[in-house]
Parts: C-alpha cells; structure tokens; sequence
DNA sequence: AGGTACTACGAAACCGGTTTCGTAAATAAA
DNA sequence: TTTATTTACGAAACCGGTTTCGTAGTACCT
C-alpha cells in the first residue's frame, strides 16, 4: 500500500505526530505557521487519512447502514439517493444491506451491525418481519436508528412515513367514485406496517360507502412472485370476480396486469387498477396506471437528516419522532373509463 | 458501547489477550480444550469482533466499492444484486457510491477510496469519464479494480462486458428487417464504451444492409432528461423523420416514448423502437418494448467473482480479463408490424 | 524579581484487534 | 540421561490515527 501516513509527514517536517495530528484538526495549540507547512505537505503528498484508525479511537466510522428488502424498486432507489444525498453531504458513506425480504437475513445482518461498521441505520423492515426485537437489541449498542417507510410499533425509533390509511382510502374512493362494487385488495403481509394501513384505508372506504368487506376479496402475497400470479389469477376468477383493484406495493401491479392479460381480462373495463408505486413509467404502461405515488426520495432524505441529529448527538424534536410526507393519488387510464 | 472485547473474554478466562485472538482465529497454537472454552463463552456473551480494528492491522476492511452513476436504473439495481449476493458469501460488505453520471464525483469517490476504506472495487464509469487516470491512480495504491458494462480502454484492469457491438448490430437489423429505412441511433456520450459499441454495431447493419450513415440520425444525449426530450423531439420532426430508433440506454425509453406522444408519433406503425433496457416492464408499456436485455445480474456477479479472486491474490486467468456476456434480443410490439 | 498564565509542542497512552517472539513444560530423539 | 523438539501460552510490538498530559519558553502582572 505504502500509504503516506501521520508518520511521514512527521518525519519530513522535524515534528511530532501528535502535532500533526492536532494540525490537520486544526487544533488551537497549534500556531498558525505550523498549520501551514502542514497543510501543505499533506496536500503535496496527497495524504488521505486512514478512516479506520481514526475509527478505532474515535468510535466513529462515519458509515450508515441502510438495511433494506430490495434495490431493484423503484421506492427504495430512489429513497437512496434522498439518503446518499444527504449523508454524503456530512462525510458519510452508505453501506447499503438488502434482506430480501427475509428475516433471518434481517436478523443476521443487524447483529451484523452491532459491531461498529456503521454508526447508525436507516432501514425499512422485511414483509416478514414481525418482531422489533433485533432492531431494539441494535438501538441497545447505541447504534441509532431510524425507520422509513415499513416501520414497526414495537421500536422506539424515529419514523418517517407516508399517509397510508389516507391515500389508501382516497385510492378507493377513486376507484368507487369510478363505479367499482367488488373492489379487491391486494397486500403483503398483515404484519407489515404498510400493508396493514393501506388495508385500513381500504376498508374505511369501503365501509364509509356502504359496501360491505369480502375476505374473499383481500388477497396477501408473498415474497414469491410466482405464488403471487397464481393467486391473483384466482381471485380474478372467483365468481364475484372483482372489478377494482387496489395494490399496495409496487413489484404487485406488473402481476395484475400479467394476470389480467392472461386472463383476457382487461384493464379498465373489466377491471379497474390502482397501486401504490414509484415507477417512473407508470403513465407509459398500457394501460397507463393510475398510481399512489411516495415521496420515496424526500422520505429518505427526511429519515437521513433525522439520523444524522442523532449521530451529532443533537436533541431530535418530539415531532420528529414520526414524520409523515403525503403520498399523491396520480390517475391514469388504469382506473378510468376505458373510453 | 460497553463492547464486549477481547480484552474483556481474556479477563473472564484468565487468559491473555493472544491467546483469545489466536483462539478465535482457530490458530493450532491453541489446545482444542482451551478453543472450546474461549469460543463458549464468546458464544455466551455475544463477542463481536471490531471489524476496524482487525482491519487496522490486517489492512482489510473487508468492504468493497461499487461506483455506479445511477442505482434508479434496472441496469444497475440488478447488477448490485449479483454483485452483493457474490461478495456478501464471501463476507464482504458493498459500499455504493453514485456518482449521478458526473465525472467530478466520480473522480472524488475514486480519491475517497484510497485511503483503505475499501479492498477493491467494481466499477461501471459515468457518461462523462473520458480518461481513466483517476481509476489507474486508485489502482496504483494497490486496490484492485474491475469494470463492468461502462469500461474504459486505457484501464489496465478486468473487464466484464455484453457483446455490445453484435446486440446492437441485431436489434438494428432487426428493425431493417421490419422495414425500417431510416433508423436513427440515439446514445450517451461517444466516450462512453456501452454506448460507442452500440453505435458501431448499429452503423455495421446499416452499411451492410446497404444503408446510408447521415449523422442527422445519430443523436448523443446529456444527463439531463429535459434536454434529451427536447432533442428527441427535434430528431423526430426532421424532413427526413426516423421510421427507426434504436436506444443505447435504459432510461432514454420513456423519453422516446413521451416524444412520440407529443408529436403524435404512433409506435411502432411511425417508429419502430428497440431499447437497451433491463425493464421488468417492457412487456407491460403501451406498446410492449422490444428490448436488448443485458445479463445485469451475472454480469455483477462475474465481476465480483473475479474481484474475490484478486482480494484473495489467487491468479485471475487471462481470459478472465476480458469476459464477455451475450445480451438477449426480446422481440415485442413497439418493433413489429402494428397491425 | 517572583509568580502566573498562555503558547506551542512532544511523549505516551489509547482504541481493539493481530502477529511476532520468547519461554516453561512436556515430549521425543539420541 | 541428555539434548532436541514440540506444545501452549503470554508479553509486547504493531496498525494509524486521537487525546491526554506534561513542559519549555515567553508574555503578563504585581
């Protein structure tokens, strides 16, 4: 590697390496004379510090983690660049950990994490995930936390999240108001605070209208997309066939349409669509989908600022503690009148 | 913190510090007696090693850096999940580092990454990298480098590409095929490997189908989606209109689709369009995408494997220097007949 | 002049592991 | 029995910074 180190410099410069130290931290007891012949040799040698050593006395390695089921969604990318944007901004480095949507990859990869590889954790929780145990074990090491998006009650967290029972509801009344009687709901599991509120939102939509809740009418997927057609596939061929749709996450609305297509169902007359997606080309599909959409990247740039006070150590205000950013009801043909 | 330390399990055993370390390391210099009861009570007691202390002195952080200019591209979210699937097997961890296709962060991530934070890095370069100097700097402090799809001739290190040319070539004859007679090319800066070779293959169908070259229908975009609109638009209102576009990159789809629909374009019956594009939904857009389907996943997964293989100073074979994926050409609708 | 305060720096401990080297005791070889 | 070797462990150096503490030298105050 032959890393210019401390050391070096020290040698060069007749000085001790504590002086240097205090010098490129521009301490006060260091004059300014010998600041400057510091600086510049650093600068003329190139010197980077080592991240880790300073890591080591420190107890800080300017990481965050950002513990997430998937990247290969339109929500979460975007919600990492919201965070990458602004823990970048303070020196920070984002080490980036997909569960999969499986907890005990979860699990693994927060115990993972109370080792000091990171500083603090942005994280939105697994559809699988049902216990806040693990997240609580990390918060105990003092490895902040902030949740986004897929929360969970049971962690004293910071969270910042959506509307959903709101948008939810207004997503159905769309779809009603657009003369839907058999509206189904599609979610992931109950346990996931997203889906369950979206559920909610459903319901109190249906129930304000008068329409009277089917079980038979509210299907939970799975993380297996081949599960999830299958069962689309039925619930779109029960008898009381549904004539709405509401999704409430994204990597469910190309299943619908699949379903939809393979079944000679079409979108929207037979059957009206509403998801809950960040898909940039929502307005392109065909038809055009009518869609829910998150602030994906405010919300990971707000979790990102909360989570940086923390790390400063700096008081988080009582109403920061759960920040909601309201979603967009953005309506396309998927839910229209098919002409 | 109140980690638990080495020094910490020493005291409890009476034992010294060496002699835990070694144990954990599983060192034959341990009696297997005294290795069980070391690994109990760090089993007991939940020992996490610090991973910047080992790092420290092993100089190993076992992190590894992934420089890409965009994670909101199907592209690269599935290469990231090749490449973290690949490297977390062998307990790397994936630093990302975006550098939002601008050569200035990208020179200051790569600068960022010599101080040891990471082991290696995979690489894919932004559209406006002209020169490899800041990566050949990086490699000569020792960090290995491999690039994926972006590459750059003037980088002495392995590279993992699609057979550009020829998948080009294809999609291009493919729309000749389909009647096309004037077929524009419209890609990322000429600099750029992925988007040079499109263009050289789309330019070999044309000659050898006969074709004239105008470089009227050969257009280079920016990273700014408001600009690349307004070109596409004008390419498409030329005397000479385009019958056949084909695209270098992913996201430069939807702005073709969004041109033609304010022009009033009809695809494929007034263009025929193929796209390079990992697009879960290009079968779901209205019309179908006809795509150039690059292996995201096994390409990040070959380039970590062969990153893996340098951390671990094993020979890379020479044909590993240089490893080529075929693309997949998907035929669907927005290149066919229309009816 | 004597005492105090401040300035500017160096020596050394420290962070938490890893590794080298030294050594007492046990074992093997001569 | 003596010597050589092996086994199993501990002391200490080390990685590259940060921080505490001590101190020589100068300035300031009575």
């Amino acid at each position: 590697m032959q890393q210019i180190t401390i050391k070096a410099l020290a040698r060069e410069l007749n000085l001790s390496v504590s002086t240097i130290s205090k010098a490129l931290r521009d301490s006060h007891e260091i004059s300014p004379a010998t600041k400057s012949r510091v600086l510049q040799l650093a600068a003329r040698l190139d010197y980077k510090p080592n991240p880790y050593a300073s890591s080591l006395r420190g107890k800080k390695s300017r990481n965050i983690g950002i513990v997430i089921p998937e990247v290969a969604d339109s929500f979460f990318s975007l919600a990492i660049n919201g965070i990458d944007a602004t823990v970048k901004e303070k020196g920070y480095h984002s080490i980036i950990c997909l569960t999969h949507e499986d907890f005990k990859n979860e699990q693994a990869i927060l115990k993972e994490l109370q080792n000091g590889r990171v500083d603090g954790v942005l994280m939105s929780v697994s559809s699988e995930t049902t216990s806040g145990k693990h997240i609580r074990a990390l918060m105990e090491q003092h490895v902040p936390v902030v949740l986004f998006d897929r929360v969970l009650a049971d962690v004293p967290a910071a969270k910042v999240i959506t509307d959903d029972i709101a948008s939810s509801y207004k997503a159905t009344q769309h779809l009603l108001r657009n003369g839907c009687k058999r509206i189904a709901f599609i979610g992931l599991s109950q346990q996931l605070s997203i889906s369950a509120d979206r559920l909610r939102g459903y319901e109190n939509a249906l129930r304000e209208h008068g329409n009277k809740l089917s079980s038979k009418h509210i299907l939970t997927c799975t993380p297996d997309p081949k599960k999830n057609l299958a069962a689309i596939k039925k619930l779109l061929q029960q008898k009381d066939r549904p004539d709405g749709i509401v999704t409430a996450v994204e990597k469910l609305a190309p299943l619908v349409y699949q379903a939809c297509g393979q079944l000679s169902l079409s979108i929207p007359q037979d059957v009206k669509l509403v998801c809950f997606s960040n898909l940039e080309l929502a307005g392109l599909l065909n038809p055009s989908l009518t869609t829910v959409t998150q602030p994906a990247y405010e919300m990971g740039q707000k979790a990102a600022e909360i989570l940086l006070r923390l790390l400063d150590s700096k008081p988080v205000h009582k109403g920061d503690m759960q920040i909601m950013i309201p979603s967009r009801l953005v309506e396309r043909n998927s839910s229209g009148e098919g002409n």
